[in-house]
DNA sequence: TACAAAAACTGATAATCGTTAGTTTTGTAA
DNA sequence: TTACAAAACTAACGATTATCAGTTTTTGTA
């Protein structure tokens, strides 16, 4: 009879959650077994029902948490007084920096959302549809601003969060390149291509 | 007692194939059931087992049939005398163009590879990091001959193949921009912030 | 028209899945 | 020490899965 281990200012349904999210990741939401999870936190199977509902919840949980972090930190950028260029930049850093430090919840938000259930997968994909959106007036205002250049606003998005979720391959590859490094130049990079 | 629909000059196998990989894409291999591929066939399930197999042998056809079709182009591209920014556009064309062309194989060839089964896992891998390794020669070279900028191979790799990737997205919303245009502006986007 | 092969079928099996029910153990506070 | 709640357990259910075995139907050809 094993205990699941907590340090005290995390939740254990905390610890669950974030030992799904790297199942989830590493097999993909159908091949991940609730047996399996409960391996890696050293119980069996039907104690993990002591802190969860469902399986299906977590996933939820996971997408959810993700498309809410990124919504909130957009706000928090659209009503400081930064150029429109800086939020940009602002708002990539976050990105990266959220690739970074919670790897395993983004990975499993960007690829196993589509075993959302209804109607919570509406409810996603609206926050995600309302996010892009949202950059893609930053990017209109910015080009009105001449700010940027005469860009599509669509493509310019396209390209941003494409590259920033690239980063995913990064992530075996740390040995070749600093994270500074890359943080930096991807910034570069993306901005200095759209920079009027 | 329902019958598979083949055009003469195609194989019954590769309709399976076709419409396996639609599924797949769909849904998540793991997800995928062999009685709901049958379906959209219009047989049984047990039926499909006199042309293919096994579910996991459709997933090998298909991410290998896609990882070799690229390291063919490559191979093409590599013994023509072109330069080396023009040997770099042939290849983001090529990206497009199967993006568009092969939409279902090559997202499962890049979301689904994880579910391949040992020696075959393996063997994929080592096409992608090859193909990945000779991209990032063929950077180096255009470096040293002054055609590039002084960039940092593996993460203009990194840009150039997460960006086509993030086609997926576009495939949803396909109103906004037409194929040539969003093609020419991906390359110009790609090319001009390297080209020296 | 007869026959063989191709392609469908029905029925079934063993494995695995998420989850429930009921029980026992553990930890904590009085 | 006692009592209660939290957290683990065992056993099992119903559903679904890929796939096999054996049979029937369809198709193409001689």
């Amino acid at each position: 009879m094993a205990k699941i281990y907590s340090p005290k200012h995390i939740t254990k349904k905390e610890v669950v959650i974030e030992k799904a999210a790297f199942l989830f990741k590493t097999k993909g939401y159908s091949a991940a077994s609730m047996r399996e999870l409960a391996v890696t936190l050293g119980i069996e199977a039907p104690s993990l029902y002591n802190y969860i509902g469902s399986k299906s919840e977590l996933l939820q949980t996971i997408c959810i948490k993700m498309a809410t972090a990124f919504t909130v930190n957009l706000d928090i950028v659209e009503n400081t007084s930064k150029s429109i260029v800086e939020k940009i930049e602002t708002i990539i850093r976050f990105h990266i920096q959220m690739m970074m430090n919670n790897f395993n919840e983004v990975f499993v938000a960007n690829h196993e959302w589509k075993h959302l259930k209804e109607p919570l997968l509406s409810n996603f994909l609206n926050l995600r549809r309302n996010y892009e959106k949202r950059l893609m007036i930053l990017i209109e205002a910015g080009v009105e601003k001449k700010e940027l250049k005469n860009i599509n606003p669509y493509v310019t998005v396209l390209t941003i969060l494409s590259a920033v979720r690239g980063l995913e391959f990064w992530h075996g590859h740390k040995k070749n390149v600093t994270q500074q490094v890359l943080e930096n130049d991807m910034v570069n990079q993306l901005l200095n291509g759209i920079i009027h």
